[in-house]
DNA sequence: TCAAGAATGCCCCAAAAGGGTTATTGACAG
DNA sequence: CTGTCAATAACCCTTTTGGGGCATTCTTGA
C-alpha cells in the first residue's frame, strides 16, 4: 500500500502512472483478495459495493452458499474470507472447517447475527479469524478485513467481552470447600496413586486416605475415584 | 455525552453555556474517570498529557505503584484504571485481583510490555478488561480507554489473536489408538459408572467392559480408573 | 473458652476393580 | 483367502475401594 502510494503519487516520477496501470501495481502489491459467503442478497451487494470501492480491496466473489467452498477458494485464492453462519444447506461453520483444512492461511472473517456463545466458540475453536456481528456498521467490517489481514484478530467488542468472560469463569467455578489435604490427596489419585502408596507418599496411614478420599466424595457428591477426579479436572480444582 | 452536546449545541437554549459551566455538566453527564498506574515515570507522564487533553477523560490520580490500589481506588472512584503489570514491591496482577474483588465494575486495562501467554492469560482470568501492549500507540490507548468504558475488551492485535488461538483445538496431541467403544466405556467410567452399570447401559456383559477398560489402561500405560480418565480428559480424548 | 473444622487414625464388611489367561465372531485389508 | 484386530465373553484370584460408624488431637475464630 505504502509502496503504491509512493508510485502513485511521487511528483519526482515526473507523471502520474494511468488508473490503470497504477492498479496492476497496486495489485501486485498488496490488494487484499477477499470472497464473500452470505445468502441475504441485498446484504452481499452491499458489501461487495462497499469492497470493491474500497482503496487496496479486491472482490473475488460472491456466494450465496458454502457448497462449493473449497473449489471456490482454490481458483479465487483469496487473502480473506467474510463468512456468514445461517446458509442455506450448509452452515458456514463447515465452510470454515472445510477451507481451514486446506488453506489455514487464508484468514475467515465470520460475519453473522448470532451472538450467542454456542456458535461463537464453535467458529473459533474451528479457527475462524475474527467474529463481527452484522449489527456493527459495514465499515467496521472493512476496517476487521484490513486488520485480519495484518493478522490481528478483529471482534464486535461484545464479542470480544463474551471471550474474555470466557476466561474469567474457569478458575472461579467452585472449589466445593475441599482441604488443601483432600486436594491433595485427590492429585495423587489422579496421579494414578493407590491408597497405600498416597500414604506412603504423605507418611500418614492407608485409614486416613480413605478419610479424606472418603470426605471428598461427599463433598463432590461423586461415588468413586473416576468421577471423581474427571469432576475434579473439569472444575479446574486439580491440574498438573 | 450525546447529551452534552445536544445541550451546548441546541439553539433552542438561547444561549451558549459557559465553558466551565459546560464542563462541569459533561463531567456528570459522562467525563470518564481515568487512574494510572505505571512505575516509568516518562511514560506516566506521557499517559497523563494524552488523558487531560482528551475531551470527555478525567484523570484522577496516577500512581507508581500498587501497593495502595484500594484505598487509591476507594478515594478515586475511577471508571477505568490503566495499570502496568512490572511494578515495583507488588505486581499489577495482584492489584487487578485487589480491585476487582471490591470493585468489580470498574474497567482495567492492562498496559504492559508483556507479551507472553502467562502474563496475559493469568491478567484475563483475573478479570482485567483489556490489554494493550506498550509497543501499540499511545493513542491505542486512547481508544481503547474509550472501548472498555462502554464495555467492549480492547485488545492489542497481537494479544487478541493469541486469545483466538488458545480457542483452536489441539490436534487432540495423541488418542492413544483407542477405539470407539473403548472411548465410550471411558467416558461411562468418567462419569461414576460402575463396570456393571456400563455393561446394563450398553448392554453387553460385564466381563468385556472389563476387557475394554484393561485394554485402555495398557494404551494409555495407566494401571487405575482415576488415573486414566485424568489422563482421557488432559488429552481431549473425553470431554462431556 | 468453647464450638467448628481439619487432620489423623481404626474397625467391619461387601462390592468393585484389576491382573492373568483363553476363546469366538465379524470385518476389513493385503 | 488368510491374518489382524475390534468386540464380545468367561473364569480365577487378590487387592483395592468405598460406605458405615467412632475417636483423638490441634488450630482457629467467634
Amino acid at each position: 500500500m505504502k509502496q503504491f502510494r509512493k508510485l502513485f503519487y511521487t511528483p519526482e516520477m515526473g507523471y502520474f502512472l494511468s488508473a490503470k496501470y497504477s492498479r496492476n501495481l497496486y495489485q501486485k502489491a498488496s490488494m487484499i483478495k477477499i470472497s464473500i459467503y452470505e445468502d441475504n442478497s441485498r446484504l452481499s451487494q452491499l458489501l461487495s459495493l462497499m469492497i470493491e470501492n474500497t482503496e487496496g480491496f479486491e472482490l473475488m466473489a460472491c456466494h450465496e452458499n458454502c457448497l462449493e467452498a473449497l473449489q471456490n477458494t482454490r481458483t479465487e485464492r483469496p487473502d480473506v474470507i467474510v463468512m456468514d453462519i445461517d446458509m442455506p444447506h450448509r452452515s458456514g461453520i463447515d465452510g470454515v472447517v472445510e477451507i481451514k483444512s486446506h488453506f489455514p492461511h487464508i484468514k475467515i472473517i465470520m460475519h453473522t447475527v448470532f451472538d450467542g456463545n454456542e456458535h461463537l466458540f464453535d467458529c473459533l475453536s474451528k479457527g475462524a479469524d475474527g467474529y463481527i456481528l452484522k449489527k456493527d456498521s459495514s465499515t467496521r467490517l472493512i476496517q476487521a478485513i484490513k486488520e485480519v489481514n495484518e493478522g490481528g484478530a478483529p471482534m464486535s467488542p461484545f464479542i470480544a467481552n463474551k471471550v474474555l468472560q470466557s476466561f474469567r469463569k474457569q478458575p472461579v467455578t467452585d472449589d466445593f470447600n475441599l482441604t488443601d489435604r483432600e486436594i491433595e490427596v485427590l492429585t495423587y489419585l489422579a496421579k494414578g496413586f493407590s491408597y497405600r502408596m498416597i500414604s506412603i507418599e504423605l507418611n500418614i496411614s492407608v485409614e486416613t486416605v480413605r478419610r479424606h478420599i472418603k470426605n471428598t466424595y461427599q463433598k463432590l457428591h461423586v461415588q468413586c475415584g473416576p468421577e471423581a477426579v474427571a469432576k475434579a479436572i473439569r472444575s479446574g480444582i486439580i491440574n498438573s
